[in-house]
DNA sequence: CTTATATATCAAAATTTTTTGATTAGGAGA
DNA sequence: TCTCCTAATCAAAAAATTTTGATATATAAG
């Protein structure tokens, strides 16, 4: 029920991905949660610029978050990467034979 | 080999699947291959702005065009669609277990 | 209460992407 | 050849995203 299909919506969520700064957050997140700080130190990127990015994951819902004391750390929702290969299969040719018969097409 | 991993050829990938319109297109050839003009008719979009989309999916390599006669015809390019779910994969954790011991982050 | 640290937020500037309308190129047929 | 179609390309305008630097918020510690 999450994968509605919806082009705007799926859109959205390979946006989110669509960033090479965001595709190193979630590769240092794949080693699981991590604090702005480290990503701060690993990542070369000004701490607003990658709270900009934290931000777009999340509201892609690709990552979640959590306080603890001063510091906010950061997960991969694994939901989410679920909803991406939903809407990957989604893309694949309902049938692979090639040139099923070439319809007339225009006027 | 295709799949370097690279974060910037990834993210161009991702960038290709990140608009509404690409996506509908690619739903329509997802039945086999169409026409330009068959995808006007579908959408309702101006010819300019179909083929602007159309070069971007072609130039990520989503897709491939066909020239018969005075028709183009375009199709998905099934290998594309592999290069993106190993690219999904390389997004899942290495591990799903949380808080596998909260590790002193910063100073 | 004051200061320091971690992170978010905001506004302006820079950059990139998308749309639009006009023009061009490549066929097909009279 | 001349004209009609289909589709690509180009340049300018419009829109969206990203970066940057400054400021704000929350927590902790002294």
């Amino acid at each position: 029920m999450t994968s509605t299909s919806d082009p705007v919506e799926t859109a959205r969520l390979f946006q989110a991905l669509s960033d090479p700064t965001r595709l190193q957050i979630l590769g240092l997140l794949r080693g699981g949660e991590r604090c702005v700080c480290e990503l701060t130190g690993v990542l070369d990127a000004a701490q607003s610029r990658l709270s900009f990015h934290l931000k777009v994951l999340k509201d892609a819902g690709l990552v979640t978050d959590r306080r603890d004391g001063r510091w906010i750390y950061y997960t991969i929702r694994p939901a989410a990467l679920q909803e991406l290969r939903l809407a990957l299969d989604d893309l694949a040719p309902t049938f692979t034979a090639v040139s099923a018969g070439g319809s007339s097409c225009c006027s």
